[in-house]
DNA sequence: CAACTATACGGAACAGTGTTCCGGATATCA
DNA sequence: TGATATCCGGAACACTGTTCCGTATAGTTG
């Protein structure tokens, strides 16, 4: 710990402007061929289109997960914050919870690959303790709420349901027999359904 | 048609029966690398355990799904020949459905990484096939059964409840937090409940 | 303004996938 | 005992993510 304390007091150097532009570079260009070819595009495929060397892509992000992470870790903190205010805009505890899970959904769904990636257990992990630190908290209330039961009981989980919700998204949109919507709302009323009966 | 005619009809030539039996080492191999190391298993160590060389693995099975697909084979005809004795041996329609589902769960949790494999776009296509011709029907006469239903509605397919419990089914085994079995009962739950609302 | 050095960059190289290919071995038949 | 259709082994290819290091340069210092 002392050498973050001297690391973040006494800059010998500051980050170099043309590497933070390159990080800038690096996550626009991410973000644009992510929604183009999936978020499992090849790593140089990114690189191509930022215009720099795959090196410079492994100097910012030390793995493939973490440019993952970084580029939708705003969505994510967006769909975190959004959990209050619709607890308190909405006509009821439920309808507060299927419309913020709603919002989970498509976020997953729009982004192809994004679910998939999130089950991958190399490339997972990373993004797997991002989504849980930011979203659990958030669906825990929700569902303490709409279930009228205090958390800490032995119905599901909000890890379960948000896990849950997240594999049921795996797939969706490159299958129109499979609406992960209309699943993901029976999955809800089963969920509900068992979290009242305690 | 008339080669294939050809083929079932003049044999100018039998099967080399070393063929048979490397054909024979190789499901036995392939069916216990994946017990060891999952189905994503890399073809080679198929191929190492089975002494032989890659070529003779892609000579018998074109593609590593279909090697896949023809291990699970007999487990899968199994599950589906168990419905029709579900549906007559058990207490009610909804007893039937959920033991056979339990079928399901424990099948594709049991070996580790088949649910996934079944997402893989290039890897599942055929292994998804397979499933569904064999398990669909089965599943759609028990939920009919349960849901009190005729086959046709409005309510969640046949399909769309196969599909969602593999996708839950995805990961679990390697997640102490996750029971596959939990987040499926309160899934059907889910779904009975809008199968009767119709 | 002119070195000098810590930092960042590019892209070749490595390790691990699935899959293809073909020269050589071999089972089967005449 | 050949003849040959069939099969086998494993090198080679295309594609991953990741590492490494010589080179270029931004920022500092004299």
């Amino acid at each position: 710990m002392t050498s973050a304390s001297e690391a973040s007091m006494s800059s010998p150097r500051a980050k170099r402007v043309d590497a933070f532009r390159n990080e800038q570079k690096l996550l626009e260009a991410a973000a644009s061929v992510f929604v183009a070819s999936g978020v499992d595009a090849p790593v140089r495929a990114v690189a191509a289109a930022a215009g720099v060397g795959v090196g410079t892509i492994y100097r910012h992000f030390p793995t493939r997960a973490e440019l993952v992470v970084a580029v939708y870790r705003h969505q994510v903190d967006a769909c975190a914050e959004a959990g209050p205010r619709l607890m308190t805009s909405s006509a009821s505890p439920e309808a507060a919870l299927r419309a913020w899970l709603d919002l989970f959904v498509d976020f997953l769904v729009t982004k192809h690959g994004l679910a998939a990636a999130l089950q991958d257990e190399k490339v997972g992990a990373a993004l797997h303790r991002h989504f849980v630190d930011h979203l659990v908290p958030v669906c825990a209330d929700l569902l303490a709420a709409a279930a009228d039961h205090p958390p800490g009981g032995a119905g599901p989980t909000a890890y379960e349901v948000l896990r849950g919700i997240g594999n049921l998204c795996i797939g969706a949109g490159s299958d129109p027999q499979f609406d992960a919507r209309r699943v993901v709302r029976a999955y809800v009323s089963g969920v509900l359904a068992e979290a009242r009966r305690e």
